[in-house]
DNA sequence: TGCATAGCTGAGCATCTGTTCAGCTAAACT
DNA sequence: AGTTTAGCTGAACAGATGCTCAGCTATGCA
């Protein structure tokens, strides 16, 4: 399939297509991720300024690397010592600027109409 | 783009905002939910009818929709003894879609640059 | 060679998640 | 009222997740 043309119609979704949207999807799902993915955004820098800015020890920023890395939406190359980590292309910064205008636009409209949905749990 | 008005730089996560993000993209981090969403983009339908589409237990899928209730991404009404649930609006089908096209492509570029990156636990 | 810096990795652990199970409420129908 | 159908809910349990910790590899420099 050319990824362009195949044009999935969300309503069709096999167990194992849903398993991959989900897991590529995880991505997104948890902040530690969502701040490293965003920091990427704003350029690409290796795995200490990565730790300082999201305010993580390097080893758990490390871990999530890894996963992003296999996931695929984030690439590494050795610079020296460093090693330089960027988003894989334009299309991971797409994705985390509409995921998060999606959020924005929801949470939004939430507020508004059922303010009772609100859990809040925090 | 047109909905989006506040324009929230990605790079400028504060760790309270992207646990929001994180929090909403739950909702499509998980098979079982994915395909209800896809299955409500095809159309309003009960919990019932959802538990069969998607092969689930109505108990499992009630308690996915209780999740996707809170996170405003759904909405249930009741009809006579049933409860027709759809989405809460567009933009939900419009996320739903986007993260299905953006796991296309990234996915693709995957199996083609970088094979070896492939875990393909399953 | 020795040492410091940068990053990676597996193990361990606390927490979270998603399902099943049992039991509950609500609506229709007799 | 009693029964059936549709859905909701809390408890409980297996499995996944995300962190820390300790130790490892790799690069650069003296």
């Amino acid at each position: 399939m050319a990824h362009g043309d195949s044009q999935r119609t969300p309503d069709q979704l096999d167990a194992a297509f849903a398993g991959v949207v989900a897991e590529t999807m995880q991505a997104l799902a948890a902040p530690s991720r969502v701040r490293i993915l965003g920091r990427l955004h704003a350029g690409a820098c290796s795995v200490n300024e990565l730790a300082d800015a999201v305010g993580m020890e390097s080893s758990a920023v490390s871990h999530q690397l890894r996963l992003l890395r296999h996931l695929g939406l984030v690439v590494g190359s050795r610079d020296g010592r460093r090693v330089v980590y960027d988003l894989y292309d334009d299309h991971v910064g797409e994705l985390l600027e509409q995921a998060i205008s999606h959020v924005e636009h929801v949470r939004a409209g939430l507020a508004r109409t059922a303010p009772e949905a609100q859990h809040a749990q925090a």
